[in-house]
DNA sequence: TTCATTTTGAAATTGATTCTCAGTCTCGAA
DNA sequence: TTCGAGACTGAGAATCAATTTCAAAATGAA
């Protein structure tokens, strides 16, 4: 039962994945190749249902479990990061190569925007070593209406 | 089956609670009585599942709905709040005459430290400023070891 | 006391995620 | 190539926190 897999997206992520795998003795799969694939060729913060909607458009076999397994794989490769905003469920972006950013979240319309903010994260720094913490990860996420829906609230009429 | 409810914890929240719930043609129950009476002489960040306990110590009979529903309205009514640490199950702390604040959770212990930072609150508002964003609420939490679990972890001898 | 309405506890349900298991693949060795 | 141990897969069961359902019980205004 062979399947044609889409010509790869994103090389480095599915070499930086290949020696992962090979690495610790997994094996590399049709379905892992086209979830990661899939992955790559989106942008923005994907929840796992999105992913398996998206995978099941190529083969509808692909079952859930699998798009969770392979995430927990790409997140521990260091390829992918999984947040946990408000509404219950994991998203996942790529992490390929990127620096460490926060959220901006739109409670109306789910948009999500990143921002990066070096004086914040000083002063994080000096509270925590006010507390005698050593911080290991943090969550800052601002959630609000973005400019758009913000507009759309105020103006009704030009709704959708 | 009349029980004796133990004597008042709180009064100034009793009595927000109850112009609450007359307010909105609820009605003062017994269980209900007992549940924030036990929430309010605790201090911390309580698990449902830490206040269940809690309250069957007082009084065995009473369900863990009763629990989620009670603290639900506590919340409704401002005199909880309700925080999703890391780790999957809601949290609650007093919200009565309270600034607000953030926390740094320790991932060894899970104490919870608490902290506001003025300048932070300016920076994360020009942010949301510079990307038209209208903030509601926020969320920053920064996790990592506290200095007892730092102390435990480079002088294993002296642990517990 | 009456009784419409709210509340309660237990059990069922939900939603996201993980686990289990029998059948399939993968890949290095022969 | 072919083999075979071990990894992988999909479906459905299981888990876990939280919510909902439902019949019986409690509340409180008249």
């Amino acid at each position: 039962m062979k399947r044609t897999v889409p010509k790869k997206v994103s090389t480095a992520a599915h070499e930086r994945l290949a020696s992962w795998i090979a690495a610790r003795g997994l094996k590399s799969t049709r379905q892992r190749d086209l979830i990661v694939d899939t992955f790559f060729s989106q942008t923005g913060h994907l929840s796992v249902d999105e992913l398996v909607e998206k995978a099941k458009q190529r083969d509808p076999s692909i079952g859930a479990a699998t798009v969770y397994r392979t995430m927990k794989i790409l997140t521990d490769a260091g390829l992918a990061s999984a947040r946990h905003f408000e509404g219950g469920q994991t998203r996942y972006e790529g992490a390929l190569d990127r620096h460490h950013h926060d959220h901006l979240i739109c409670t109306s319309c789910g948009n999500i925007a990143e921002f990066e903010n070096e004086r914040i994260e000083e002063l994080q720094d000096r509270v925590a070593e006010e507390h005698g913490f050593t911080v290991t990860h943090h969550k800052l996420e601002l959630y609000g209406l973005c400019a758009a829906c913000q507009q759309r609230q105020s103006n009704p009429n030009r709704q959708r």
